[in-house]
DNA sequence: TTGATAATGAAAATCGTTTTCAATAAGGAG
DNA sequence: CTCCTTATTGAAAACGATTTTCATTATCAA
């Protein structure tokens, strides 16, 4: 198959030999129904994405890659309060640093990016003072708005 | 027993009363047990401290007990990592605004309530963005920082 | 090509939390 | 103070997301 040397190889290939990991069928699929998607996806759901086209990867191996690319810093993973957790990629070509606002009428969730300069500003200060005043190495942050969404508002006011 | 009419009796009496909820002993224990901790406890824990004082009290009514209160405002439910939710009083005399560095080593959290000023500073900020900018009344926010404290440091370059 | 071993899948186990349901107790009415 | 309505409770069972077990398979360095 000439010319298909590099299909399924994107741009993590290098990350998993330096680990002293594999790159296995199922770590690609799900790297890929990560890298395709701007949803939150549930463990559960990114399973049912990658059982589309391979059908023999089970949920437990959904899970240990998950945890896996956590580990490696290559996706996050977010408790929105519904008792499933949400996976993101952490970076690549669609993902910006953004943030949640979580709706607790009906759970949606919108990323937003605005703000960042203000953020940043504030984050600096904060890391730097922190790591002062608890000898305490900050890696990373995590920030969530509560609310109420329009729909929700609208609804409760009627 | 003369003069113990209001033993039992503290700030939040009136809370309930408003709701229509009755003020039952589960409810003063668990109260009394989030009242006199700065720790952060998981439901568990909560049910073995007021186990002590009142042993008929089955960790169902500790989950219902917490649900009710955090429906109502009066604890925050968190979540830092380890599987299990912790709670804390949101107000009242001990507790001031806080958020959590969660140490990703040993899964120690730190309160800290310093560098408020900048953070209400962006908070304010982008609260009257977010609100204007996706049409979402912001009603609360979560900060965590995540990092490593200076024994897991060490323990890590040792 | 081969071998060591990392990774996998199916099923069972775990464990925090929720639901069920009959029994109990809070607190307003009388 | 007593009675009555019904919110609340406790024990046990159910639930559901996640993890573990263990025998099998597949990756990839030599």
């Amino acid at each position: 198959m000439p010319g298909r040397r590099n299909v399924g190889s994107p741009w993590w290939h290098g990350r998993f030999r330096g680990g002293g990991y594999r790159l296995t069928v199922p770590r690609q699929a799900i790297l890929n129904v990560l890298s395709r998607t701007s949803r939150h996806l549930s463990a559960e759901d990114i399973y049912l994405e990658v059982h589309k086209v391979h059908p023999h990867v089970g949920l437990t191996t959904v899970y240990r890659t998950l945890e896996l690319l956590a580990e490696m810093g290559m996706i996050f993973k977010f408790d929105f309060g519904d008792g499933r957790a949400r996976y993101e990629l952490s970076e690549g070509p669609k993902s910006a640093h953004h943030h949640h606002l979580i709706c607790t009428g009906c759970r949606r969730v919108i990323d937003y990016s605005g703000f960042m300069d203000e953020e940043l500003e504030f984050l600096k200060r904060a890391e730097k003072g922190l790591a002062k005043k608890y000898d305490f190495e900050i890696k990373s942050h995590l920030i969530q708005f509560y609310g109420l969404c329009d729909k929700c508002r609208k609804k409760k006011a009627a």
